[in-house]
DNA sequence: AAGTTTTTTTCGAATTTCGTAAAAAAAGGA
DNA sequence: TCCTTTTTTTACGAAATTCGAAAAAAACTT
């Protein structure tokens, strides 16, 4: 897989606007023409640099509780449990970390109620979690995936 | 705003999938005209129930470090901490919550030096940040919007 | 049930995407 | 540096998709 160029990072950043903007448009913007912004689409979705999808609001979809818990497991179940974790479609993230925790995801759920569900009927039939720490979303300042930058420029 | 119907569902189903499957495809899929998945997707995006996003690659993108970050606030400046907080384009998530943190961060990194620079240099001089909890990323299993369920199964 | 509003379908026009070949540019080798 | 090879970009006609708007159908109201 060959390093991003200036163009290629200048056609992720106009996406992470709009997913949906046409190819013409692009290479309209950034004064190229269709075919090339076509081939390096393709190249990027082929070497896995990025995918089209739509980011809900949870809230809108009825989802007004979210949560991130973090867990801890017993000595070599982590994978085991991390993939368990993974096939629950509340379940929109499952890391492993280095820290206090072992696991930490982040989930979200129509209620409280579906939360304790998930907490006391879900977690505790999973082989080897040992606890969970479970902090309860109050408000949401910031959720993207708008970290495509210029130049490296991350910190700013 | 209405309530989401079924076809509002089956459309976002299939967007998740693919963000830029053609409107004439989904239609096809579902069986109902391209107008009226033209007509609907006006409405959802209008609506704000969802956007279509890109989602990177982090580890493409050179940004080898994750980490979440658990924060303590001193009481009062929590919400300018976290508006100062999602101001980095580094940080993608800042969230508060009840529990041990007042707020907790997700945040990517190109470097272990360029996070403690984060750490060290940034935190540190916004005013009103008592405590950081660093955990580090050591393996992601899940990370995805795909949280649109058919009908409020959301536990399985 | 008649009238009103909302949603869906239809369809031609405009736009975009696609396939592909040729040209141009870039990279590599002697 | 010049030549060859490889990669990337451009160009362009054909196919597919999107768009606008009017007609039809469905859902609500009273």
């Amino acid at each position: 897989m060959k390093k991003l160029d200036h163009v290629d990072k200048q056609i992720l950043q106009i996406l992470q606007e709009d997913g949906r903007i046409p190819y013409t448009e692009i290479a309209h913007q950034l004064g190229v023409s269709e075919g090339t912004i076509r081939a390096r689409i393709t190249r990027l979705l082929q070497d896995g640099v990025f995918q089209f999808i739509i980011h809900p609001d949870p809230e809108k979809l009825g989802l007004h509780v979210q949560a991130i818990i973090g867990l801890t497991t017993r000595l070599g179940s982590q994978i085991k449990v991390a993939e368990e974790l993974s096939k629950f479609s509340a379940v929109r993230f499952v890391g492993s970390f280095s820290g206090k925790h072992d696991l930490i995801i982040q989930a979200c759920f129509h209620s409280n109620d579906e939360l304790i569900t998930f907490v006391n009927e879900r977690l505790s039939q999973i082989e080897g979690i040992v606890s969970a720490d479970v902090s309860l979303e109050l408000k949401q300042y910031k959720d993207s995936f708008s970290f495509v930058q210029d130049d490296d420029v991350t910190l700013q």
